[in-house]
DNA sequence: TCTGGGGTCCTTAATCTA
DNA sequence: TCTGTAGATTAAGGACCC
């Protein structure tokens, strides 16, 4: 017998154009018009965050260094993150997408997958349905989104970038193989850099190529999973499951210094600070976790992680900050200028926390700290965790 | 050109355990 | 009891994405 024919499935891709910097304008007038550049200062270590489309003429875009950024346009508005704008101006397009269908995931602060099929009896064929989510969208919140619409993820994703800024884009099963054939093989997905240096050489430049290309061959090259991974998606093979609310798999902080650092008071108070980031945010979410990540960067980019799985699950920022330091003294890492240092913490658990609940959330005691201090300094001499767990537990609330 | 911050997922190697 | 081994777990690093 024939397999029942399925419904038709209709993935739609939401993205805002240069949304950091679209914010911006939208609160200041007078930057209306004008390149505007979202990220590190001008002089100060880091990359362009995003870029308004006046300052992508001068060739500037996203992860570029601020320095070069500046030498294209120096002219440009320079601006640092407001991340609180940011996340308010994201909750409003996205309760304006949730007025549109309930199944809605996101996939960063500017980005949503919607399953938007079966909407066709309520708003019409696709390019209504899009139509309706940009105008929506601009009506509310005043920014503009460029939407794809298609079968899967890949292609509704493909499509929004194909139509940016400000556009719409909606591909059709059928359309689906012609729709990628003349694509970059980098418009695939994990296909980056390091990646595109083989495929450069076996001469794929586009989907069509890397679609003839022989399988073995491919996947002797890349790895029998990625070079399948990579086929079925020039197949038009890709996912069209949206998961609403998706959970977080860890939490981080991490930051990188004006200038190396050497002196370790610096960066144990930066850890400390950082731990206590990381935790707040545990706490706010409700979520405890067993795995502690140390993070360090050192100068030319090198970068080293250590891990260090607890008895229990955590969100005490002393105890991140402690397992995170005794990794950082006894992880036997370089001993050498630090340029980034970070903390993490993942692998939650339906557990009780270990001992963040017997301390007050807020600021510590005077008497806390002095204990705390100790207990850093006996776990410093001593190298271990297990007294600093001993003490934590009597501490009373 | 000189590379932020916050994530996810994959691969590999070492170690533990049945 | 010893040994070999397969599979699970842990840890580190890398690629990639926004």
């Amino acid at each position: 017998m024939a397999p029942a024919p399925q419904p038709e499935r209709w993935i739609a891709h939401v993205d805002l154009d240069a949304f950091f910097a679209s914010v911006e304008q939208r609160e200041h007038p007078e930057y209306d018009g004008q390149p505007v550049v979202v990220g590190a200062q001008p002089g100060n270590r880091g990359v362009v965050a995003a870029a308004s489309y006046e300052a992508r003429e001068f060739g500037i875009h996203s992860a570029m260094p601020i320095a070069e950024a500046y030498r294209r346009c120096p002219d440009a508005v320079f601006l640092r993150p407001n991340m609180e704008q940011y996340k308010e101006a994201s909750q409003r397009v996205f309760s304006v997408l949730e007025t549109i269908t309930p199944v809605v995931e996101a996939a960063s602060i500017d980005e949503a997958y919607l399953d938007v099929s079966g909407l066709e009896k309520l708003l019409g064929p696709p390019e209504e349905i899009g139509r309706e989510m940009r105008d929506r969208i601009f009506s509310e919140t005043q920014l503009t989104a460029s939407v794809g619409i298609g079968p899967s993820r890949l292609i509704a994703k493909l499509g929004s970038e194909s139509r940016k800024p400000d556009g719409l884009c909606v591909v059709r099963p059928d359309e689906v193989l012609d729709f990628l054939a003349p694509m970059p093989v980098s418009n695939l997905r994990g296909l980056g850099r390091q990646t595109q240096k083989i495929v450069d050489g076996l001469g794929i430049r586009t989907v069509a190529e890397l679609r003839a290309f022989p399988e073995d061959e491919l996947e002797q090259r890349l790895g029998a999973r990625a070079a399948a991974s990579f086929r079925r998606q020039a197949m038009g093979i890709a996912s069209d499951e949206i998961v609403p609310d998706r959970q977080r798999k860890s939490i981080s902080k991490e930051t990188t210094f004006g200038t190396d650092v050497t002196d370790k008071n610096a960066l144990r108070d930066t850890l400390r600070e950082l731990a206590a980031g990381v935790a707040g945010i545990a706490r706010r979410e409700r979520l405890s976790g067993r795995v502690v990540t140390l993070k360090i960067r050192y100068e030319g980019f090198e970068t080293h992680t250590r891990q260090r799985k607890l008895s229990g699950p955590t969100h005490d920022e002393r105890q991140l900050f402690q397992t995170a330091w005794q990794l950082f003294e006894h992880g036997d890492l370089p001993v050498k200028p630090v340029r980034l240092i970070g903390v993490g913490i993942s692998d939650w658990s339906e557990d009780e926390p270990d001992q963040g609940d017997l301390f007050d959330q807020g600021k510590e005691s005077e008497q806390d700290q002095q204990l705390l201090e100790t207990i850093d300094n006996v776990a410093e001499r001593f190298g271990k965790g297990k007294l600093q767990i001993g003490l934590s537990r009597k501490t009373p609330k």
